[in-house]
RNA sequence: GGGGCGGUAGCUCAGUCGGUCAGAGCAGAGGACUCAUAAUCCUUGGGUCGUGGGUUCGAGCCCCACCCGCCCUACCA
């Protein structure tokens, strides 16, 4: 048994998730987290919503409400979207804890006094007005290249050139229209170049395990050549506050030195809530302990580079020396497992022009099972992958119902006519014996293929071992066996078709959560197959340090009965009543229904 | 501009170290069967593996150039 961390990025709240957010971090890690459990590791899966920034504070101002509220609001939203599809997070919490700024600034405190992180002056854009950053991209004026009216202070939309805010003519805020001021502002800036040596030399022994998809570990190699220090800290007032800098409450942590320290502060807080407060201990500072980070590919540089950056310097592993505080020295990422992005027909989705699909509309009209098998089996693996309504309807229908379905529901039903209850089997037959074993050999394969993070091989080959089953109960022929003589046969024809269907189960449970439930159910079985996860209230643990939280929602469960990876025999005897059907078959007419809501 | 990824059967895609690698699923065609949500099972796939060169005894798989598409380019998270 090992600990892994499964840590999962963490949703901006900034509105719903769609789609292609969760088929980017929350399919997969859920996936791989539910296998690792079954293959009987200490999985500690952590997640939350990123709530400071910009974005969030611009959005609150339209909106009439204070950056809290608006988080607030956006954190029920997306703790909803998710324990919807099923994520088993052990915690998703949230950044605007007591216990994430303490933690984080703790971080930033040992950073600091290792040396790397150093003040610097930088030109910044102020918003007069309300004294904070205007990031790049909210900052629009013409053009200095092609005079094109409406170019962005980081890249004009019309000629494609990477613009600095300072060069455009006649800029202006995009939020108000006011002209941004150019200021001189003291800011801490990790350095980065004091880390590169370190990071590479961590780089380079990831690559040699072999593991990390191709592009992502390239890319990560790539960016480390032009790595210079980078500002920790904004002109803002909606964000973690700096330590040292208390006198300037206009100064805050930036973001991505806030956010990526959820893993670790998510981890305690999460130990905290189990009333062992040191238990996080076995997965940051064990060096055995794996961990794999899941987001998408926008997500790769904060990964691969800032965060390990951070790390190294908090354990004092850079150029500049240093001791780690009082976290001890913390595991760097075993593995960054980075999607690419789905898109919706040949577009990226775009909430601002409504070229969107919502997880909690899908949810609602088809399930969570459907949208996870989708997911699994075309998502954005190792490539941009499209979503379209034709091809969801076709997998469910002709793989989902059809295939596993089918399956489920014509073994059920022969045997609830048959026996009603799961026979014994008598003699088997060299015809069993190779379907039993062609099942079995799927934890294997399937198996493997789910550590290597290689979820649309590993789904396509469960399916295959349920057309060897599909094709077992039509060679054996089951249904023809009405005469008493057959009674024996038909017992143990079907007692073995039951039992493929239970390992089948198995084997498309960390895939297919909440069909693995029903199925379960079918064959007789009690109460939950697969454990899922829950919404709870929880007090906040730190009141007199965080953003003002008093109590909040967030998803965690018990995973300790998840079943093992690997055949259990199904119990003889067990009811077993024509069953339902599992999956629903969808009209082909829902692709022109969804098609025209979207318009 | 720089960097990365991809262009394989009508559609979606597999092809790890160059030598049964020209494949799978879906769609289509034919057949079998009826337990099952008309589901299942069997048979049926000659596509210049983007284009043009090159290396090699031999190349989707290596090298070069080019065409097309997508992504990243770091203070939006």
């Amino acid at each position: 048994m090992t600990h892994v961390l499964s840590a999962v990025a963490w949703p901006y709240a900034n509105g719903p998730r769609h789609i292609g957010h969760v088929a980017g971090f929350g399919v997969p890690s859920d996936v791989f987290s539910r296998y690792m459990r079954m293959a009987g590791h200490d999985v500690l899966m952590v997640s939350g919503t990123d709530e400071h920034g910009t974005p969030i504070l611009v959005a609150a101002d339209k909106e009439g409400v204070s950056a809290k509220e608006l988080a607030d609001k956006n954190n029920t939203v997306i703790v909803t979207d998710l324990v919807d599809l099923g994520l088993s997070y052990d915690l998703f919490t949230r950044t605007t804890t007591g216990n994430h700024y303490a933690v984080v600034q703790e971080l930033f405190r040992t950073v600091h006094a290792n040396g790397y992180m150093v003040e610097q002056t930088a030109l910044a854009a102020i918003s007069p007005s309300t004294g904070r950053t205007l990031p790049d991209r909210y900052i629009e004026g013409t053009c200095p290249i092609c005079q094109y009216p409406d170019a962005r202070g980081d890249q004009c939309d019309n000629c494609g050139n990477q613009l600095d805010p300072t060069d455009l003519i006649n800029p202006r805020s995009k939020i108000n229209g006011e002209t941004p001021s150019f200021v001189e502002t003291q800011h801490f800036f990790l350095d980065l170049p004091a880390l590169a040596g370190s990071l590479s030399a961590w780089l380079d022994e990831r690559e040699a395990s072999g593991t990390w998809r191709p592009n992502v570990i390239k890319f990560s190699q790539n960016i480390l050549k032009e790595i210079r220090p980078r500002a920790m800290t904004r002109d803002i007032d909606w964000g973690i506050p700096v330590p040292g800098w208390e006198d300037q409450p206009s100064k805050r942590l930036y973001v991505w030195f806030d956010a990526v320290i959820g893993y670790l502060s998510a981890s305690i807080e999460w130990a905290r809530r189990t009333g062992d407060p040191e238990r996080w201990r076995d997965w940051w500072n064990d060096p055995e302990a794996l961990s794999y980070y899941f987001m998408g590919k926008d997500n790769i540089v904060f990964h691969s580079q800032i965060w390990p950056a951070e790390l190294l310097a908090y354990d004092g592993r850079g150029d500049r020396g240093g001791e780690p505080g009082t976290y001890g020295v913390l595991n760097l990422p075993t593995e960054v497992v980075s999607s690419e992005f789905l898109t919706m027909g040949d577009q990226q989705f775009s909430s601002s022009r409504g070229h969107v699909l919502y997880v909690q509309d899908v949810l609602a009209r088809y399930g969570p099972d459907p949208l996870r098998y989708f997911i699994c089996a075309a998502g954005p693996e190792t490539a941009d992958a499209a979503f379209t309504w034709a091809e969801f309807v076709q997998r469910n229908n002709s793989e989902l119902v059809a295939g596993w379905g089918n399956l489920v529901n014509r073994t059920a039903t022969m045997i609830a006519k048959s026996f009603g209850e799961i026979p014994a089997a008598g003699a088997l037959e060299p015809v069993d014996e190779a379907v039993l074993e062609a099942v079995r050999a799927g934890f294997d394969t399937v198996g493997d293929l789910l550590g290597r993070h290689r979820q649309r091989a590993a789904i396509a080959e469960a399916m295959r071992v349920v057309g060897e089953v599909n094709k077992y109960v039509t060679v054996t022929e089951p249904y023809k066996m009405k005469d008493e003589s057959q009674r024996e046969r038909l017992a143990t024809v079907l007692h073995v078709a039951a039992q493929c269907v239970s390992d089948c189960n198995t084997l498309l449970a960390p895939f297919l959560p909440h069909a693995a439930n029903k199925v379960h159910l079918v064959l007789g079985g009690e109460g939950e197959f697969m454990p899922m996860p829950r919404i709870e209230q929880v007090d906040e643990l730190d009141p007199d340090n965080g953003a003002g939280l008093v109590s909040y929602p967030v998803i965690t469960g018990d995973y300790s009965a998840t079943p093992t990876w690997g055949t259990r025999p199904v119990t003889v005897g067990a009811t077993v009543e024509k069953p339902t059907p599992v999956f629903t078959k969808l009209d082909p007419s829902v692709v022109e229904e969804e098609l025209a809501r979207v318009g």
